[in-house]
RNA sequence: GGACGGUUAGCUCAAUUGGCAGAGCAUCUCGCUUACAUCGAGGAGGUUGUAGGUUCAAGUCCUACACCGUCCACCA
């Protein structure tokens, strides 16, 4: 046989990788009928955080995809019941706003140009193709997924365990429908929630003024406009100041405009900001709708949905903000009732997919309470008994804090309890048309919640959409069959791990818990492994913007996919931000030639009598003394990797190996064998091959989860005995395990 | 304002329970020896950010500070 000096990884992965899906091993089903798997083998089960189909992979996903596909690959040769389940998500405003922008641009329409139906046909399409692309890269990156059981968020399965978790948060009194602030995007016409809000910080003035002369209390704001939907004015109830006006009403005149302002004490105002007074704005300031909520305030709206001020018969009308804000500072000079202005830094919110100015308004919208006493009708929890009085930050906060479920590293369990202290009612309805429609139906004053209205005439759906989290939030299950109660429900959930960058912990994982144990009362995984995120060379995140943004898929194409993964997880311990370059794919992708060329030797030396042949590769060869002592090294190493990889600590498992297979056995067993091959005994000789082919083989094994596409195909063409005549993916691992 | 992380060789990072500071890349010298020059042998390179403390022993634990980075909150 003659066998390339080196090592191509672009003639074999394609290749290889088909070999997989024939043979039907990523499916745990296909390894229990093939006896790979005995079908009461603990389960361990990954579900694929699904990619968004908003175009293609990034270096954080190909992070995740080899942190995940290791676990797997580890977990199924050590004969686990092992599945992991790949999907996409359909990003609702992420997506949608993707094709209104490609609209815009290609053909100048908007998505109301369109309709409803139209648009929703072109951001379905878009979406499938998109989807194409990213399982074609997931297959690159050797992802051993199941793809038989793939998954889509919105799809008719999907909509039917949104519609169920919908009904039952409902009937729980945990999703309601209210009137609050909230964060709207004037670009995007739609609401976003909390933490789809990212601040920047820019230069503002601050303006300090009276409303009017005969007004005794000066305020100080940046938004001045905001002030024409002025309902009171707020003062610390034990400032010196301001006290005898605490309970007093004034008619004032405001730049034109009648406003009835009601002096009220409430200690969140700070007497040493600014005046020491703060103009309450219920309608358009989350901290002044909490003051207005504490002393029963008057809510008065003056900016509309577009951002533009909304006084009917007032000049100001159909203003934009920016406008009147300059308008009215102009009066206020002129009328003498300006008394400063000052710049200070601010932080402005943005919505994070439009860009747009976020504008704090009240609208009716669907919530998820998450302060709300309730009970569980049916918890199988340790650690919230049957109808004890919780609420959803309570058994969000215990799930973690027993450590039913850790977050590794340790360090972000704290970042966790910190988020959910801070956290307000989740506002999941979004006024864009793709996503799962809210299962809500109303006739006149009946609002009616389910999947289909409960008559066929005169009741009419809720327009809008579910925050895209949602469907996201039941992931675990939903994939699983969930509502009905199928036996992949039964064997795989709650399930073993869920990895994900530290970026969507709060987005993701936080609300997956909130929804796995509300509505299964299980929790969703036992582990929450999380990845850093992947920076170029000189320590900056990768970004479009920015050009430096590499592509695993150019990557492997050029250096293998076996060298992208490992330079994804060597240096890349959990929680740390790893750094890339192409140095270090350069690197490993060398290895990747010292794993051929070490395993070309070895075939090189396997005797052609197929007698000694035979002996060898059933390890039944006589070892001297050394030989024995390398073989016992060996395991010893193989152990110690063991333990890593079930410690989660792949970054170290990974350079272990790599250290153990280049400088013990190619630079030390490989050379020493040399001399016992070329001038030893017999037995000398057949004693150092037999060690070289059992370390090496063994060696394969424990590099194929971290390296899968060169270690399947040179275990191809290496001679083995009968009883491993299987593809490596099914394997045993080199050390025992004892949970069978 | 609050919290978290980092600071170790020129660069990127390890160092598990406190126990002789270690790799890769780069660099220098030598070697194309029939697995591999995508390689091998060897060398140089360090007061572990600063100041103090605990200890037989500190990169590791404690205190303070500096710088870099990140997250959360947000003062109108």
């Amino acid at each position: 046989m003659n066998i390339s000096k080196h090592y191509d990884p672009k003639e074999t992965e394609k290749d290889v990788y088909s070999r997989w899906e024939e043979s039907g091993f990523f499916n745990p089903d296909t390894c229990i009928k093939e006896k790979k798997t005995s079908p009461s083998a603990s389960p361990f089960s990954i579900v694929l955080p699904p990619p968004n189909v908003t175009g293609v992979l990034h270096t954080g996903h190909a992070m995740v995809i080899t942190v995940e596909d290791i676990l797997t690959r580890f977990h199924r040769m050590k004969r686990y019941r092992t599945l992991w389940l790949p999907g996409t998500d359909h990003a609702a405003i992420a997506t949608q706003s993707k094709v209104e922008k490609m609209l815009l641009k290609e053909e100048k329409k908007s998505r109301h140009d369109l309709g409803r139906e139209e648009l929703l046909k072109r951001v379905n399409k878009f979406a499938e193709e998109s989807h194409d692309t990213i399982v074609g890269q997931i297959k690159k990156l050797g992802a051993s997924v199941d793809w038989e059981r793939e998954a889509y968020t919105l799809d008719k399965k999907r909509n039917v365990a949104v519609n169920t978790a919908f009904k039952m948060l409902y009937d729980l009194g945990l999703i309601y429908q209210g009137i609050r602030i909230i964060n709207w995007d004037p670009k995007g016409q739609t609401t976003v929630s909390d933490d789809e809000v990212v601040h920047e910080e820019a230069e503002g003035t601050l303006y300090t003024f009276y409303y009017e002369k005969d007004f005794p209390i000066p305020i100080a704001t940046t938004r001045p406009e905001t002030k024409l939907g002025d309902t009171a004015v707020a003062v610390n109830p034990t400032d010196k100041r301001y006290k005898k006006y605490i309970g007093q009403d004034f008619s004032v005149n405001f730049a034109g405009q009648p406003l009835k302002i009601k002096v009220v004490g409430d200690k969140a105002v700070d007497s040493n900001f600014g005046t020491g007074a703060l103009g309450v704005t219920p309608a358009h300031s989350f901290t002044d709708w909490e003051i207005a909520q504490r002393h029963g305030l008057e809510m008065k709206q003056v900016i509309n949905e577009y951002a533009k001020i909304n006084i009917p018969n007032s000049q100001f009308s159909n203003m934009k903000v920016e406008e009147a804000r300059k308008l009215i500072v102009e009066k206020l000079e002129r009328e003498k009732l300006l008394i400063k202005r000052e710049t200070v830094s601010q932080n402005i919110a943005k919505a994070e997919r439009t860009d747009g100015i976020i504008e704090p308004l009240p609208k009716l919208q669907w919530f998820v309470a998450v302060n709300k006493e309730f009970s569980f009708p049916h918890s199988s929890l340790p650690f919230v008994k049957k109808n004890e009085k919780t609420t959803l930050k309570k058994v969000m906060t215990l799930a973690v804090k027993e450590k039913h479920i850790s977050i590794i590293p340790r360090r972000f369990e704290k970042i966790y309890f910190h988020w959910i202290n801070n956290l307000r009612d989740w506002c999941i309805s979004r006024q864009i048309w793709f996503g799962h429609r809210i299962p809500a139906w109303y006739k006149n004053n009946e609002v009616f919640i389910g999947e289909e209205p409960p008559e066929k005439t005169k009741w009419e759906q809720d327009p809008d959409t579910l925050d895209t989290w949602f469907s996201s939030s039941l992931w675990t299950f939903s994939t699983l069959g969930w509502p009905e109660k199928t036996p992949d429900l039964k064997n795989y959930h709650p399930t073993t791990v869920l990895n994900t960058g530290y970026d969507i912990l709060f987005f993701w994982v936080a609300r997956m818990i909130l929804m796995t144990t509300t509505v299964l009362g299980e929790i969703p995984f036992r582990y929450v492994y999380i990845s850093g995120l992947i920076r170029d060379e000189k320590g900056r995140k990768m970004s479009k913007s920015l050009g430096n943004s590499l592509d695993p898929i150019e990557i492997a194409d050029r250096y293998g996919t076996d060298a992208l993964r490992m330079s994804l997880i060597i240096g890349a311990a959990p929680g740390n931000d790893v750094r890339i370059s192409e140095e270090k794919i350069k690197a490993q992708k060398h290895f990747a030639n010292k794993i051929w060329n070490a395993s070309r030797f070895v075939f090189s030396t396997l005797p052609e009598n197929k007698e000694d042949l035979e002996k060898i590769i059933s390890h039944k060869v006589a070892l001297v003394k050394k030989d024995k002592e390398k073989q016992k090294d060996f395991l010893k190493y193989a152990k110690d990797v063991t333990k890593e990889i079930e410690k989660f600590h792949l970054y170290l498992a990974a350079e272990k190996i790599y250290h153990y297979f280049w400088h013990t056995f190619a630079d030390v067993i490989i050379e020493e064998s040399k001399k016992s091959i070329n001038e030893g005994s017999d037995e000398e000789r057949l004693s150092a091959i037999q060690t070289l082919y059992y370390i090496l083989t063994e060696q394969l094994k424990m590099l194929h989860p971290f390296m899968p596409f060169i270690t399947e195909e040179i275990w191809s063409f290496i001679p083995k005995s009968k009883k491993h005549e299987d593809l490596l993916m099914v394997e045993n691992w080199p050390v025992d395990n004892k949970h069978n």
